[in-house]
RNA sequence: GUGGCCGUAGCUCAACUGGUUAGAGCGCCAGGUUGUGGUCCUGGAGGCUGGGGGUUCAAGUCCCCUCGGUCACCCCA
């Protein structure tokens, strides 16, 4: 049996696991403060879903879908992207749900893709939606959240990429005015665009051959060509930046890898990361997204951020990813009597909300103590003979070995006191 | 999906141009006599050299296939 993780998934094993809760934590945390709420939608959609929003020519549809037919041969497809089954969700309960309609999730995401650091083929994802909203103050809320987040972790090396890619009434035009562009410098192009370009000439723009790269400089700009209101919504939202005390550079050849994207598209980008990991979340605004799928016109927002990378770029950054809490207390027994008094402590400490453990076996003082430390303890309490005569435990500091008794029914407060986070992280900052 | 590089204990690596029972450090586990972890000392476990096939008297070392990692494309998160 192979023991491997499959092929670009990944096992989160302590202490992994622990920071990836702490990120869960923290966004969740975030997210409430700015008044959204957790939604969930199933791991696997009606591939229809996927292909009918994402387009299909674009490469999530073409090459990067998780799709398999259930025993009644329906075509279903992990969940590549959040932003579809959110709003097929909405659609089918907008009655009941409040204008604007903002949510955030936690979860996994499927792309078939080939796997190397920091791109795998299940990933996890905090991300943000806010339906309803044609507001430019929207997108900017969405992305200073973003930012607020990188942020709160300590990241510093993180830079901002906003675009406008127009919306019905003025992409068709440049869309056009671009593929006659193309057309007349087609010799020009890398092979790989000369003759594809017509599907999605948008693409051509973020080539990074140096052909392209020639060529892209000298076409049209889209910035150049927005329609007034597409114009005027730019201009809205770096107002709205700008007040939420952002930088930003304007990248009129960011564009966006799925049709239902209008106007602001942007990416957060880790320059210390090499090109293929580098955005830590992209998103962008998709007015259209609702009508694709039959429903009303409800204009919308959001991003999805890559929480995997956010941890590839701390650690680049070299700054310590957060951890959820730790064990607070290791109740260490010495003797028949002490390990069963340990265990009631044990019992009495978690009835109270700290965080306690003790060994299942009795063994010597010297292999219990040395447990506490493993687990991550911050205090070890020892019941032994002198304690259980006098009603008191031992309560060490791990940190430091500072010891001292304290009764036996105040060591639930003398922890309290003190805080019981591990790895220097202080305690209580999410929820 | 395309191309390149790589794959030896849990981790980082060693083993001259193919040549005896594949080593080390760290980590892990257990002890160091009766109540003190993380330091120190001693001992121990742990590898079908990613897997399969081939060449050879002999393969960790060479060849093929396969699985996986990684880098560059593609694209993204």
């Amino acid at each position: 049996m192979d023991l491997r993780p499959a092929r670009g998934t990944l096992d989160l094993l302590p202490p992994q696991g622990s920071r990836m809760r702490a990120l869960y934590d923290r966004a969740s945390a975030l997210a409430r403060l700015h008044g959204y709420r957790y939604v969930e939608t199933p791991g696997f959609e009606i591939t229809e879903l996927f292909s009918a929003t994402s387009g299909e020519t674009s490469d999530v549809v073409t090459k990067e879908m998780y799709t398999f037919d259930d025993r009644k041969g329906r075509s279903l497809t992990l969940r590549p992207e959040g932003t579809a089954p959110v709003m097929r969700a909405y659609l089918g309960a907008m009655q009941e749900q409040p204008s604007p309609f903002k949510a955030y999730y936690l979860t996994r995401m499927y792309r078939y893709s080939r796997p190397q650091e920091g791109r795998y083929r299940e990933h996890r994802q905090f991300g943000i939606e806010v339906f309803g909203a044609e507001a430019p103050g929207a997108d900017a809320e969405v992305i200073a959240m973003g930012d607020a987040f990188l942020r709160g972790l300590g990241l510093t090396r993180i830079e901002l990429q906003l675009n406008s890619i127009g919306d019905e009434v003025c992409r068709p035009a440049y869309r056009d005015e671009l593929v006659a562009f193309l057309r007349a410098n087609r010799d020009r192009l890398s092979d790989e665009h000369r003759d594809r370009f017509v599907d999605n000439p948008l693409r051509v723009l973020d080539c990074k051959d140096d052909a392209c790269r020639a060529v892209a400089a000298e076409a049209p700009r889209i910035t150049d060509r927005l329609c007034d209101p597409c114009r005027a919504h730019l201009e809205g939202v770096q107002s709205g930046l700008k007040d939420a005390g952002l930088s930003w550079t304007l990248e009129p050849t960011l564009v966006r890898g799925l049709d239902y994207y209008t106007r602001t598209a942007f990416e957060f980008v880790s320059p210390g990361l090499s090109p293929q990991q580098a955005t830590l979340f992209g998103g962008g605004r998709y007015d259209g997204l609702a009508e694709v799928l039959g429903g009303p016109h409800v204009p919308g927002v959001g991003f999805g951020m890559g929480l995997e990378r956010v941890l590839l770029a701390l650690e680049q950054e070299g700054i310590d990813a957060p951890e959820e809490p730790g064990l607070a207390v290791f109740v260490v027994g010495v003797g028949e009597a002490g390990h069963a008094r340990a265990h009631d402590l044990v019992r009495e400490l978690r009835a109270v909300g700290v965080a306690a453990d003790a060994a299942f076996e009795d063994r010597p003082l010297k292999a219990q103590l040395k447990m506490a430390d493993r687990a991550g303890a911050t205090y070890a309490a020892i019941v032994g003979e002198r304690e259980l005569e006098a009603s008191t435990v031992t309560l060490r500091r791990l940190s430091d070995g500072d010891q001292h008794e304290v009764a036996a029914d105040g060591v639930a407060s003398a922890v309290a006191a003190v805080g019981s986070a591990p790895g220097g992280a202080p305690a209580g900052e999410t929820g």
